[in-house]
Formats: structure tokens, C-alpha cells, sequence
DNA sequence: CCCGCCTATGGATAGGCGCT
DNA sequence: AGCGCCTATCCATAGGCGGG
């Protein structure tokens, strides 16, 4: 029944459509996952993924906090968004940084 | 022999000494899931996970592009460093800005 | 605090199929 | 393209222990 299942390889999967469907479904283990770590040790976790075709997918509160600023478009191109509206101050941290580097160098 | 296992809960983990072990466990199975994501569908995927203590674990790809910047220290107060020092002109995204500014709340 | 090892159990998930 | 359900199988991990 089913078909069982085989040992997994963790190489990259060919067939596209196969590929996309085990993105979803590992995708979504992996904020429920990230979910139960912040519930169950109090730690914050942000996890932001990118699918194979460029699409963005955030974990947990970093999702409500942006979702809204591309609830459907998100072309990149778009340019300049002015988020910082309210109460933060420009800090400086090396993670902050080096993370914001490396969005852009992925988004 | 072991101790067997009980049906685990996602509630909070009230021992502390139990909490961190548990932090540690999952913090490294929730990276291998995300590295496994990556190799599996060519997705992009960054991690941050800040423990209840405060420190700072990167996943993946960030982790080489900013580990350098705060090998042992973590000290937040430390203030401004300089990441952007190469080639990335300061392009603005909405993902990028406003998971910056989620940075700044939990940093 | 991180790592390793261990065992038994629970949870995640491949692969299929259908629905929206 | 995502979500639901299904079953058989694999993977992650609680809990305990000892070291670095």
C-alpha cells in the first residue's frame, strides 16, 4: 500500500515537479520546527527561505512584521520601501549588517 | 533501557539546565533541516536563532559571511561595525528592511 | 556550555492521489 | 502551487550518562 518509502538521499532532487513538492512539505516541517523551538525553549526564531523559483517564505514573527509590505507583489526592482516609520533607531549591530548583506545578495 | 520516552510536550520547558540541553538538540536538528532544504531543492535558507541566554546562531550560508565579525564576542553594546566594506551598494527591499528592523527589536 | 554515545519512541516525510 | 489524506519507513530526539 502506498508505496513505502526509500531511503532519502539528501542530493538535489531532478525532477522539477518532485522537487517543488518536497519543498513545500520541508519547508512547512521546518517553521513548525523553528515554531516549537521558540515555544518550548523561549528562544526567537526568524527563517527565512527562498524557493527554487524566487519566491520568499518567513517563519513565525518576522512574518507579520513584513508580510504586509509585499502581500503579493514582490518584485525586488520595486526599490526604496520606507519600513523604519516608527519607533527604532538606526542601530548598528555586526549581525544585523552582515544579514542585511546577505539579502541582498540572495533577494 | 535508556529511559525510554514520553509523548513530548511544546509547552515551556521549566528546568532551565533541561530547557538548554533541548535548546542545543533541537538549535542543530532545526540547521541540518534547513541545510538538507538547500542541498534537496536549491532553496536559499537563513536561520536565526537567538537562545533564551541571548546568544546569536546562524545557519548556513550567513554563517560564513558573518562569523568572522563576532567570532567569540557577541557583545551587542559593542556597537558599529562595518560589514558593507566590498561590493554591495545599499539597495533597499522590503523583505531586507523590515527583517532589519525585526533585527534591531530581538538583537 | 558543547560534544559524544546510547535506546526506545515519536514525529517527520516520501510517494501517491485528489481537491481547490 | 498549495493543502489534505494515507501508509510505510526513516529521522530526530528525550533522557541519561561521561568528557572536554
Amino acid at each position: 500500500m502506498g508505496t513505502g518509502k526509500k531511503k532519502i538521499e539528501i542530493k538535489q532532487i531532478m525532477k522539477a515537479a518532485s522537487r517543488m513538492v518536497t519543498f513545500s512539505k520541508r519547508r512547512k516541517g521546518l517553521f513548525k520546527k523553528a515554531l516549537e523551538l521558540e515555544s518550548m525553549t523561549g528562544a526567537r526564531v526568524a527563517a527565512i527561505v527562498f524557493s527554487p523559483t524566487g519566491k520568499p517564505y518567513i517563519s513565525g514573527d518576522v512574518n507579520s512584521a513584513i508580510d504586509r509590505h509585499f502581500s503579493s507583489s514582490i518584485d525586488p526592482s520595486s526599490g526604496s520601501y520606507d519600513v523604519s516609520s516608527g519607533s527604532s533607531e538606526s542601530r548598528s549591530s555586526p549581525l544585523r549588517n552582515g544579514l542585511c548583506n546577505w539579502l541582498e545578495n540572495i533577494g
